[in-house]
DNA sequence: TCGGAAATGATTGTATACGAAAATAAGGCC
DNA sequence: GGCCTTATTTTCGTATACAATCATTTCCGA
């Protein structure tokens, strides 16, 4: 089948399409890196003034991450960082586990060698940040692999929903996880890199599958205290 | 021209919320009830003089609706009902057969009497508008079934993004049905019940598969002429 | 000293104004 | 007559101003 409409937005280079968009964008990397933590207040003029633009602006952003449910608005009270509950947590996990070994199988079946230069050079992107000893990156990255998965899958619905999952996920890890360790080992994605780009589905889901459980594992899913984190100058920084 | 009056009292019996979210559920209604089909085009003046809002408000219901991906903005364009193509329409639907069952399984684990109740009044409701020959509230009913599924399910985000897929369906099915005849038989969603109240889970979830795989047997996805609707003065009245 | 009520300050909700881009219509040139 | 160019109009993108709401502080009385 032959894409017909093309009505999704481009992959190329970086675009920043409207300044909204990329507001959100770094947002959600900055969550992605962690250096934003649950419960962290987005004032609308302090974001704005970081950026540069108006509130106008800010407030799209916010709306937007606040529908991926990263960010809850709250009337008349302002924006803050989500801070999932246990439930909210455990329902995360479980939709990734319902849709991450499809899109692992539809990955499979779509690796051409564009895709396979996809995955092994952002597998060099993640051994790399983590030999550099770069934490951040290291953490976006490793959550980034499993988008550059659903790229690969071609299927934007999938996609869409795994970027908020991902992106909740990050929150979910920095306040639930009972260890120090990566929460993404680099040695789990090389074995599934090396499943999908041999063809081998069922190989490549059961990897997926034992993934994610691991990655569950290293979390202690019980109410925390709440820890609070500083204002942002976080952010745009880069 | 659309009396303003008319939508300032006409909040209904339920919250209201931000007037954007008002705004946002009565669009999602009138594509449920496909009296707006895609490619209808929502201009924010338009839009708000309908509803007596500012453009500010229209904006943000607009940019909600985007992000769920049944409306499509072009930048200086305009926002537009979206007009899904065959390949994503085929990604909603394999979406809904990954999630659905999933659901399904949850809902008759979950369903106490409570959610019993709301189950078998839903389908009286369903009855009773396709006894009344209401075909707009039949087919929104219909698919708004599948929503009640998801709440008592008890899982926040596979209700979110079964919503999101119910509401492109609608469009989907306007584009793409070959046949007339109801899209949902009101039979299947009375068998669903029989089986998830009854508490026999694998008997629902094939039905339920059944049941999907009837509605998209029903389409024929190959690329159709755009019908172009006319303007909307179908909005807000109810 | 403690508690409550009013005033104050900060922040968001909403509307409007202005500039820019694109679609549309009009006009001249070939 | 057809087509390219240009003027106009519509619509959106962004900023800003004002109003409403919530949080906090201050002040007074018991």
């Amino acid at each position: 089948m032959a894409d017909i409409f093309a009505t999704h937005e481009d992959a190329g280079p970086d675009r920043p399409g409207t300044r909204a968009e990329a507001i959100h964008r770094d947002i959600v990397r900055a969550i992605l890196e962690q250096r934003l933590g649950p419960g962290t207040k987005l004032g609308e003029d302090e974001v704005g003034a970081i950026y540069g633009v108006s509130r106008t602006i800010v407030r799209a952003a916010l709306q937007s991450l606040a529908h991926e449910g990263i960010v809850v608005i709250e009337k008349n009270r302002g924006a803050f960082v989500a801070h999932p509950s246990v439930k909210e947590a455990a329902e995360v996990f479980s939709a990734r586990r319902l849709i991450e070994p499809k899109i692992t199988e539809l990955a499979t079946a779509h690796c051409e060698v564009a895709g396979a230069a996809l995955l092994r050079d952002h597998l060099a992107q993640e051994k790399a940040a983590e030999r550099a000893g770069d934490d951040r990156a290291a953490i976006r990255l490793s959550g980034e692999f499993h988008l550059v998965l659903a790229r690969i899958a071609g299927h934007g619905i999938y996609e869409n929903f795994l970027r908020e999952l991902v992106a909740r996920s990050s929150l979910i890890i920095l306040l639930y996880r009972r260890s120090r360790s990566q929460c993404c080992k680099v040695d789990h994605h090389a074995a599934l890199v090396e499943a999908i780009t041999g063809g081998r589905s069922a190989e490549a889901v059961a990897q997926m599958v034992s993934h994610l459980d691991e990655i569950e594992r290293d979390l202690e899913l019980v109410d925390t205290a709440i820890p609070i984190k500083p204002l942002s100058e976080l952010l745009g920084a880069r």
